[in-house]
This record gives C-alpha cells, sequence and structure tokens, in this order.
DNA sequence: GCTCGACATTAACATAGGTAAGGTCGTTGC
DNA sequence: GCAACGACCTTACCTATGTTAATGTCGAGC
C-alpha cells in the first residue's frame, strides 16, 4: 500500500507510531470509489463528510450559468478536500474525478477522534490545509500575471513537485490523466492554445508528454520558464535543519 | 465604535453578551496602526499573530521576480488573516495597508483564550475562513472565465456586499479606496484597460464611481452583468429559517 | 478489419486587451 | 505662486490569444 497522506504529512511533522496507525485506520473507514468523469459531490449538496484522496486525481470546479466551466484545484493523492466543510450549508462548488478514484470519507466524529490526543496529527492537518490556500493564491497569481507559457509552466511543476511529495513520482516521469481541454479550464485558455503551448514546451525539450506520461527532464529550467518559487507549497519541515536523523 | 467583526460574524452564528465581550476585548488588545501602503508583514518573516482588521483597507499581494505585482485578497473591516498561520515558518506573501489602517495583533495564546469555552466563536471564526477560501476561488474563476467586464463588475459586486456585512456602507454607496493601478493589479489587466471598463459600467448607468465613493444604483443589475452568484459567500446563518426573531 | 468517439493538431482569421506616450487636474510642499 | 507628483483619462497602434473549422490519430467495441 501506498499511504499518499502519511508520506506527504511526514513532509511537514514527525508521526509516531500510534498517529500512523490511526491515519491508516481512517483511510480504511467508509471508502467510495467513483469512475473517471464522475462527480464526487455536486454544487449545492450539504457536505457531510470530508474527502481523502487515496488513489487517482479529481478536481474541484465551478460552473458559470452559460456552461464555461472552471477548474478550480485539483487533489492528487494524499489531499484532504476541506477541513470543517460540516459548518457550511452547502457546497459553493462541485468535486468531479478526473481519473477512476478511491476517496475515504471523514466524518466529523472520525476527524475528532483523529486528532484529540493526536496533536502532531492536528498540526499536520492544519498544515496541508494552509498549504492548500497557499495554492490557491498561486493559482490566482497564476491566472492574473503569468502568459499562457508561463502559466503552463507552472501548473506542471506544481503538479509535479506535489506528486513527488505524495510518492508518485518515479526520477523524472509522472503520469498526466489530464486532457487539453481540462488544462484549458484551468489555466483559462482555450485548448487551441494549450495545444499551441504545450508544443512550444516540447520545442524546447522542457518536456515529454505522451501517452498520459509527463516527463520533465530539467526541472529547474522548466521553474525559470514559470518563474516558479516553491516557497508556497511550505515542504520545509519545522525544525527540519536541527536534525542530524533526516531520511 | 463600529465593531465590523461582530456585526459580520452575526451574519452567521448567534452570539451571547459574554462572546461578543470576549470579541471586544480581544479587538481592543495589541492594536497597531498602519499607514496608506504601508507593508503589514512582508513574503519571508515568520507570522507570529493573526491580523484583525479594525478599520481601513488592507491586501495580501505577491510580486514575481520581474517586478508584476498581484493583489490576491481584500481585507475589509471585521476580516481576519489567516488562522493557525503560526503553524507556517514563514509568509509566502506579503500584507499590505491600501489606506490608513487600525489592526489587533491576536496570538496563539489570545486565539486560544477567544475559542476555548466559546463554541459559538470557534465555529463562527472557521465559518470566516472558510469563506474566506470560497472567496479565493471564486477569484480562481473570475481571472480564469470572466472578461474584462464581468470580471470588474464581479469584484465591485462582491466588495459592496462585504462591506454590507460589516456595516460600511449607506443605501447603495460605499468608499472606494482603490486606484485604477490596484485595480488592474487585482484584475490582471492594464490600468488602460481598466479605465476603459469602468467607463462602460459608468455608461451603462451600472455605477457611479467619483471621490473614493462607489454607488451601485442597481446592484441586481451589476449582478447580471457579472454573472455573479453570492452563494459562495454563504450569507445564510445555519438555521435562519427556524428562527422567527431575525433582526 | 471497420466504425466510432475522444482527443490532438493545424491553419486562417478575428478581437480583447496590452503598450507607449502624452495630457488634464487637483493636492502638497516650499 | 509654482514645481512636483500622483491619479485619472485618452489615443493610436500592436500582439497574444480566441474562434471556427477541417483534419489526423488511436483505442474500444463489434
Amino acid at each position: 500500500m501506498r499511504r499518499p497522506l502519511i508520506r506527504k504529512l511526514e513532509k511537514f511533522a514527525r508521526l509516531s507510531h500510534a498517529d500512523k496507525e490511526m491515519l491508516v485506520k481512517i483511510a480504511a473507514q467508509r471508502v467510495r470509489r467513483f469512475s473517471a468523469r464522475e462527480d464526487i459531490i455536486h454544487e449545492g449538496e450539504k457536505p457531510e463528510f470530508i474527502n481523502l484522496i487515496n488513489e487517482g486525481w479529481a478536481c474541484r470546479y465551478k460552473t458559470l450559468e452559460d456552461g464555461r466551466r472552471q477548474i478550480i484545484a485539483f487533489f492528487l493523492p494524499g489531499d484532504l478536500c476541506d477541513l470543517n466543510v460540516f459548518i457550511l450549508q452547502e457546497m459553493d462548488h462541485s468535486i468531479g474525478a478526473i481519473t477512476p478514484v478511491v476517496i475515504s470519507e471523514i466524518s466529523r466524529a472520525a476527524f475528532d477522534e483523529m486528532t484529540i490526543g493526536h496533536s502532531r496529527i492536528a498540526q499536520a492537518l492544519w498544515w496541508e490545509s494552509l498549504v492548500a490556500a497557499a495554492i490557491q493564491r498561486e493559482w490566482t497569481v497564476n491566472l492574473g500575471q503569468r502568459d499562457a507559457l508561463e502559466r503552463m509552466a507552472h501548473l506542471l511543476c506544481e503538479l509535479f513537485i506535489r506528486l513527488e511529495a505524495a510518492g508518485c513520482t518515479s526520477n523524472s516521469s509522472c503520469e498526466f490523466p489530464l486532457t487539453q481541454t481540462e488544462l484549458g479550464e484551468t489555466l483559462g485558455m482555450s485548448t487551441v492554445h494549450v495545444n499551441r503551448t504545450l508544443q512550444e514546451l516540447r520545442a524546447s525539450n522542457l518536456i515529454v508528454l505522451k501517452d498520459r506520461t509527463l516527463t520533465i527532464p530539467n526541472l529547474q529550467a522548466l521553474q525559470d520558464v514559470a518563474l516558479f518559487n516553491p516557497n508556497y507549497l511550505h515542504l520545509d519541515r519545522e525544525g527540519r535543519h536541527l536534525d542530524a536523523n533526516e531520511e
């Protein structure tokens, strides 16, 4: 088993054996499967659970009255949807599967059980939700300031680094299930321009993207094109520099 | 005194007298003043406090290496910066004053004092932070899908409704301190185009904007232009429809 | 092996919005 | 009283990106 959540949280907090057992237990409860392109929860419904993505890619999206669709966030293995969502009366957006997806639903009670008496987990979960907020902010910068090429490069850098943190990459490659239409809905550009932009990145040898597999031969080079600064992902563990026994 | 925080939180939760006293007390502690355009906290610094805006407008922003600046969020009276920020090692963005600003710094200890034993306050604060996240998501939609006119109209609707919730409007008018440059940095467009867009809204009698005062004669009409759906602001109090004694 | 649908690609043309440059006006400082 | 400045406004021109539509590729099912 891969346990991407544990893998990711350990980037931030040192988890005890008991902490990890608790996380394994939570991930094994209330498991649900969705097929590709199926909605996990839809705008207007009342959220009853925090969703934990165990396998597959999902996304948050919103649709305007006239049909335009914007993808607002991607959920990768190990990602949690929204701590505390229970508080809200209804969803103001939808969450849909990109690939076939396996999730665990976490109830309010399960969340309390998981955090009370496990302060490291609680801290790590708040960290993860602060990072999610930081990612959303960076997307605002991306859409507001970067041009198409920079925007695409930035998204690819971010996804690759997040997948790496969840243990879903090998060397410089990862699975990449997004269609060009979905990339367009994410980056606020037409599919035609998505295509042009990908061609340009390929022509500069910055990416290889074929058969749903993305390879980034030189991540630093791609980051340079994107004006990508990884600080917003906060992947520096608290006190990391103080500890000699790092993996 | 205006107490915009209490005013806003009451849109969501029914606060007891003791709850309100606690909020008044918190807002009176560690008060700091900043002049217009001064930074409140800068990218790279370690966040030690949650900032509560008592008076004035502030913004979150990020600057790219080459100088492009994106405003990521506005903080209006009654807004809180980020619950739980203490967890992060360093700020990945800056917060700056737009107008002269009065804030209260809330330490971790003060935050605990304010929430433990005041579950209504705790709930209301989580609600406020979920709304802030929803606003950030809506900005993503705004930048990704709406054109310049819709985008501007949407921002104006949002700001007006948020100011209303904080008690900072009178009839259909509010103070509006943003320059056209700042609007451009918010909406990802040039000042020239901001100007064109404002002219267009004025010509359609959708707004009056003069001498730092914004008037929206027909909010519904502006919302229609913007494809504005207020659901993301979650201004519907839990159980509101069950209670006869609403103000 | 054929057909179909999903996705990718390409070209020709159209336009929203950017850039550069300059002008007006009101406020502040001296 | 006037220089300096910042906000706002305007015009002319240019380009990044959108639109439309035709064509190509490939895997799934029959």
